[in-house]
DNA sequence: TCATCCCTGTGG
DNA sequence: CCACAGGGATGA
């Protein structure tokens, strides 16, 4: 479910309810984060809430939680509901709870000393790096977007949204781009983000992704899960096919 | 660079 | 019943 946008709403309205905090409790709902609810000393006040590409960090006043939301985790805020199904881990709050709730149970949760991941630079950030990056891979370019080492924070969705508004064929190989394409394709990676952080990301049909007070996210994709559906710019019928093992969605007529 | 797996839910 | 799902680690 979440990409940067999705991930970066979600940090933006928990940040101010949760800095500066006190995190009394961690209680695991599901046994496999009974480790890690054992492993954090508590209590320990929130000193900062921040995204690194789509890892959520809780920086911690002498450890790191980091929570990755994979494919069907969120995080709400919790005042005083009762507890909605598959959620898996509970942070107690003085004033509320963020509640991790994760149906497939592919989300993880991990207390560290240091950020470790391996991610390239964020995909909201300055992008001049694409030019060189890309010349030396001779992968699908939509491959090579998914790959949170080479770019951080695109997923299947932004990944095939950017390329649509590049005018890019998902399969050509990232070192065959020139470089004005090079330069449509970072355009449109930030349009793309700006416009679903905008609309506070997107909820699909299946309705799974909400932001941690409930709401839907509002953007609406151009061409990801519009298979057979007219192009919203020329007509022709949206195509899917499978790339890298995920679903990929373009318009034949406008990426080349 | 691929297939496979993780896990569960939903929709055709 | 099978196909598919917003992500990513792993081993061949």
């Amino acid at each position: 479910m979440p990409e940067l946008p999705e991930v970066e709403t979600t940090v933006r309205i928990l940040r101010p309810k949760v800095l500066g905090m006190n995190l009394l409790a961690l209680q695991a709902l599901d046994p496999a984060l009974a480790p890690v609810a054992k492993l954090l000393p508590l209590p320990q006040p929130v000193q900062g809430l921040t995204r690194r590409g789509k890892y959520i960090l809780f920086q911690l006043s002498e450890k790191l939680l980091v929570v990755h939301l994979r494919m069907s985790g969120r995080l709400a805020w919790h005042e005083k509901e009762p507890i909605p199904d598959h959620t898996r881990l509970i942070l107690a709050f003085p004033h509320g709870a963020v509640l991790f709730i994760d149906p497939r149970r592919l989300g993880t949760v991990e207390v560290q000393d240091g950020f470790s991941e391996e991610l390239g630079p964020d995909a909201l950030g300055d992008l001049s790096f694409l030019e060189e990056a890309l010349k030396e891979s001779r992968a699908p370019i939509k491959v090579w977007l998914l790959d949170q080492r080479n770019i951080a924070g695109l997923g299947n969705i932004y990944a095939a949204e950017a390329l649509f508004l590049a005018g890019i064929d998902p399969r050509r190989r990232a070192s065959s781009l020139s470089p004005q394409e090079v330069s449509k394709l970072k355009a449109a990676i930030h349009q793309v983000l700006h416009e679903a952080l905008a609309a506070m990301g997107t909820t699909l049909f299946d309705k799974t992704y909400r932001t941690p007070v409930g709401e839907a996210g509002d953007y609406e994709p151009r061409v990801y899960g519009r298979e057979g559906l007219p192009c919203k710019v020329c007509g022709t019928p949206i195509e899917r096919i499978e790339l890298g093992g995920r679903g990929t969605y373009f318009c034949p007529h406008c990426q080349k």
